[in-house]
DNA sequence: GTCTATATTAGGATAGAC
DNA sequence: GTCTATCCTAATATAGAC
């Protein structure tokens, strides 16, 4: 049963989703995000007491949507080269739909004092796995060998830079239109995969 | 000849550099620039009237730092693989001794009214000569087939993404050392290069 | 050119009526 | 639960003495 109360505060979430992802904590303001939601500052406060409260429920959101993603696909049985096209395939996929999370993440990791932190020195125990299982791979002769982090952080900058780099690419790389642009980024799903498959395919 | 005005417009500006590449043009208080240049906030606004004419000043000038670097090395006789490795090195050396830029870039490219925009509206001629000599390149066979515009996005993020990311390599990749850090950020000059040619280099 | 003191505005937060 | 009105502080900016 859907009280009014959820359905404000679901307007209220969906409202300062859209806000801080794009302004981040320090640009965003109070006053906006009520106008968006169609309710008024005070409103604001009732719901969720202060600005910071408001934005760690907004960031973990985010994080929880960005970061697990990749562990899900990685240990099947399938052939390595397989899983890294996998993941590959589901951030790209990821990023089409949430375009201005990477600059977001860039702009809050950057930030002192941030929540982010807390949540980001949890990860190193879940990246630790991932880590061996690429070794392992090397080891048994499906990927030229190479330091398995520099591996990940390559496929990352691949797929990240140029969501987080929009702007950029949009206007210096091609001509400032923004079809153009939708159309660049979809096509790296493919120009990734290829490009990263003959850097570390064996011989 | 120094008289007492450079001296002090010199301080302000490199507070106000070390201030804004954290924090940030929304991030960063006049205050605290006033009290790394050890002055008051008084003769802040006295050398340049306000914090929007401060900031873009400092925007201009690491603006300049970044972007001519590509164009100098790019338009050699040398082979075109070799080309491709020199520019690397120029930017992994550029972004070494400033590790803050690309998060400061990328912060203000994603923010509303910035300055950067006039700046990088300039650039789309600046950046077609390159992709023609990219693309000659492909025609000669000197490198791989494919959209010259996805290789500079790719060499850029590989390059740019790792210390855009800084806190979140050191935490999550790495056990949260710092020297760690530097460590893995130098190995991503040979390690890109590397990566980069084994991707592009014909059969 | 540099300071202290003050004005001004913006923006987060709360009180209190309904 | 929602609103209007108001408070309070932080931060940019200016006035005016030295």
């Amino acid at each position: 049963m859907n009280t009014q109360k959820d359905n404000t505060e679901e307007k209220i979430l969906a409202a300062a989703t859209d806000i801080f992802m794009v302004k981040g904590m320090e640009g965003a303001r109070m006053q906006e995000i009520a106008d968006k939601a169609s309710i008024n500052k005070a409103l604001l406060h009732y719901y969720f007491r202060s600005k910071d409260k408001l934005f760690d429920a907004i960031l973990t959101k985010m994080l929880n949507l960005a970061f697990p993603q990749i562990g899900k696909v990685f240990f099947s049985d399938l052939p390595f080269l397989e899983r890294v096209e996998q993941v590959i395939d589901i951030y790209i996929t990821l990023l089409l739909k949430h375009p201005q999370l990477p600059a977001f993440l860039i702009k809050e990791m950057n930030r002192e004092g941030s929540l982010l932190f807390k949540f980001i020195e949890k990860q190193y125990f879940a990246i630790q796995p991932i880590l061996k299982e690429i070794q392992n791979a090397m080891d048994r002769g499906e990927v030229i060998q190479m330091k398995p982090e520099h591996l990940v952080v390559n496929v990352l900058g691949m797929c990240v830079f140029p969501f987080a780099a929009r702007p950029m690419i949009k206007n210096v790389v091609l001509n400032g239109q923004d079809d153009l642009l939708n159309e660049f980024l979809k096509q790296r799903r493919s120009e990734v995969k290829e490009f990263i498959i003959r850097a570390i395919q064996p011989q």
